[in-house]
DNA sequence: CTCTTCTAGGTTGGTAAGGT
DNA sequence: ACCTTACCAACCTAGAAGAG
């Protein structure tokens, strides 16, 4: 069937069906990284840009696969794309190659120099996936730990179970990062990522200036840290 | 000999069941 | 509820077989 004919039944209307749904300038970004149609094999008959949507719908909402809406396609045929593309690592292509787009729009060079580190507890549901107990936060579930450029664009993202401590959990991440982002050389972390454990880990990774960004003195409660508040 | 049709084997897409 | 796996369907290619 030819592209043309797939059905796209959104499409002509004014206002998007969601609020995650992709514009047209947004699919424009992503669009080029899509994979092509094989000339072999079971032509496809699902639109990419609807599964793009749907990851995007499950993403904002927060919802389980089986929530889908009826019209996005079947979430088990969007399930195998998000599964696959993440296991190819397509996603984090998009992700950075979107990332160097906002750098350059606002005037900066394409790869960060520079980044802040931190993790978030984050409640999972009872079952799937490997989760874990955060006692300082008494949460059961996974981190997200993350790193940010300087103006809150994520460049490095590891998973883990909660129960994984902070200077432990980073190395992983900070290893994921040199491998695309070779040109960060200084990241910025709070208290929970000193120690001379971490140190010496980081001394095997590679060029990476670990530097921990303290609290003031008689600090109360929750204060905006210089350098940290973006991540 | 050329062209068409048929068929087996291979690849990929979509779905549902089942394990954890 | 998440994630993997198995399975069927859809399609392509190449070669065999048949028609003219």
């Amino acid at each position: 069937m030819p592209w043309t004919e797939i059905t796209r039944p959104h499409y002509e209307r004014r206002c998007p069906r969601y609020a995650s749904d992709l514009t047209d300038e947004e699919w424009a970004l992503i669009a080029p990284h899509m994979p092509s149609a094989n000339r072999i094999g079971r032509p496809r008959k699902t639109d990419l840009r609807e599964i793009v949507n749907a990851l995007l719908y499950m993403a904002s909402s927060g919802g389980a696969w089986r929530l889908l809406p009826k019209d996005l396609p079947p979430f088990s045929t969007v399930q195998k794309y998000f599964y696959r593309w993440r296991e190819e690592g397509l996603l984090r292509t998009i992700s950075n190659s979107l990332v160097m787009a906002a750098r350059e729009r606002e005037g900066r060079e394409a790869s960060p120099t520079a980044g802040v580190i931190d993790s978030q507890s984050v409640k999972t549901t009872e079952r799937g996936g490997i989760r874990g107990f955060d006692a300082g936060k008494k949460i059961n579930g996974r981190k997200r730990h993350i790193v940010v450029d300087t103006i809150g664009l994520m460049v490095g993202l590891v998973v883990h179970a909660a129960d994984i401590q902070d200077r432990d959990g980073a190395p992983a991440v900070l290893k994921s990062i040199l491998k695309r982002w070779p040109w960060l050389r200084h990241v910025f972390a709070d208290g929970g990522y000193a120690g001379p454990k971490l140190k010496g880990a980081l001394r095997k990774i590679g060029k990476l200036v670990l530097e921990i960004v303290k609290r003031p003195n008689g600090a109360k409660g929750f204060e905006v840290l210089p350098r940290r508040w973006v991540v």
